[in-house]
DNA sequence: TTCTAAAATTGAGTCAATTCTGTTTTTGTG
DNA sequence: CACAAAAACAGAATTGACTCAATTTTAGAA
């Protein structure tokens, strides 16, 4: 097994990924059908489910791109904080947050958080856990940062308070997508807020 | 419009909801057929359309009992706290835990959570995020009462933290729900710990 | 080049939620 | 009681995700 089947194989891919986003951008989540994805990437339903399971799985490897390119942009911020507990913080999660609607529109984020709590044992549901952990891993990577640089209390239990932290913006960031009305400004605020009161806590 | 027909009425939301929970219970909430549930019920699937928009809605009549049975039993603690910070909050919370597997099993939270984020303009959507709301002013309430008491510093944020408190246990219940394995006392010990952070923070 | 087994594709068929339309029941009025 | 309007009901029809048996394509050997 070589050249042309493997091609092929990363060039259905590819088009199953690229009709689907296109179109659970323009008709939602619900609204694009299965059949219509096959037609417009050119292959049958039958592929598709060769590829996929099912069709949160296919949104699922549209989430787990973004997802990924946030966690990239965070290294930056946990390499180089700002020398402020709370500056730091707010850099990181905003970043979290302005990077968050850049493939994904707050449907397509609320059918795949739906999903990842649904079935929380398919492909989908275990590569979204796992990419949670990641977000919280990257806090408490930053969290361990300022400990080192001494602008968070030595005592601070860091494994804690990262869980705390992450599993708080992300409840908020939950309820920003269920209303579409919402704004990330307040959304930022909102969070900064509540974390202020860790800040106090735990600064030196 | 009187007495028979409010009396059948009700009488078939019971039979529908009485029907749905055994069957969510047996079955699990995909495993149960909306055509068994009618029959069980004894009315007609179009009955049920007309009396619920959707199967979600039934499993949101029956969450709204767990939800409101929980804050019913928080009020208590509310009205008399134990006299130390941790322990009036891990006992909120615990009552939380606790009574949440009454109804509802694991499974059938996990649905539920999903609806709500899937769909929350639909009428369970914004009951569920009513709860949230309800769940969060309880803590809310506990804390300004520890306020009063001179338990807890006067100049915390008492509506910041409350949320906070909410999302963090919140989020830890979400992913207590989707581990069939995880256990109730391991959640709330990881609870615990967490909110100690928050303890050291904002005692007398 | 030809052939065969393995891999992949296809699209018609299945299944269950939801919708729709015609029928039945209830209510209030004369 | 008889009747018309309103409300509720029934179950057949629709819809869309997912499955599966049959067919086509590819890889590698002779």
């Amino acid at each position: 097994m070589s050249g042309l089947r493997a091609r092929q194989k990363a060039d259905r891919h590819r088009r199953i990924i690229e009709a689907a986003a296109a179109l659970f951008r323009d008709a939602g989540y619900e609204g694009a059908k299965i059949e219509t994805i096959a037609a417009q990437a050119e292959v049958s339903v039958g592929t598709i489910y060769n590829y996929y399971q099912n069709k949160g799985d296919i949104l699922g490897a549209i989430v787990s791109m973004e997802v990924n390119e946030v966690l990239n942009a965070g290294r930056g911020v946990v390499a180089n904080p700002p020398a402020n507990v709370g500056d730091a913080l707010d850099t990181l999660l905003g970043i979290y947050i302005e990077h968050s609607l850049h493939y994904l529109s707050k449907e397509m984020w609320r059918q795949a958080m739906a999903i990842s709590t649904q079935l929380p044992d398919s492909p989908f549901g275990q590569a979204y856990t796992a990419l949670d952990r990641a977000l919280t891993e990257q806090i408490r990577a930053l969290i361990a940062r300022l400990q080192a640089l001494g602008l968070v209390r030595r005592d601070i239990d860091g494994h804690a308070l990262g869980e705390l932290v992450f599993n708080n913006m992300n409840m908020m960031f939950i309820e920003f997508v269920k209303r579409d009305g919402a704004r990330m400004a307040e959304l930022r605020t909102a969070i900064r807020r509540q974390n202020r009161i860790l800040v106090a806590a735990i600064g030196v």
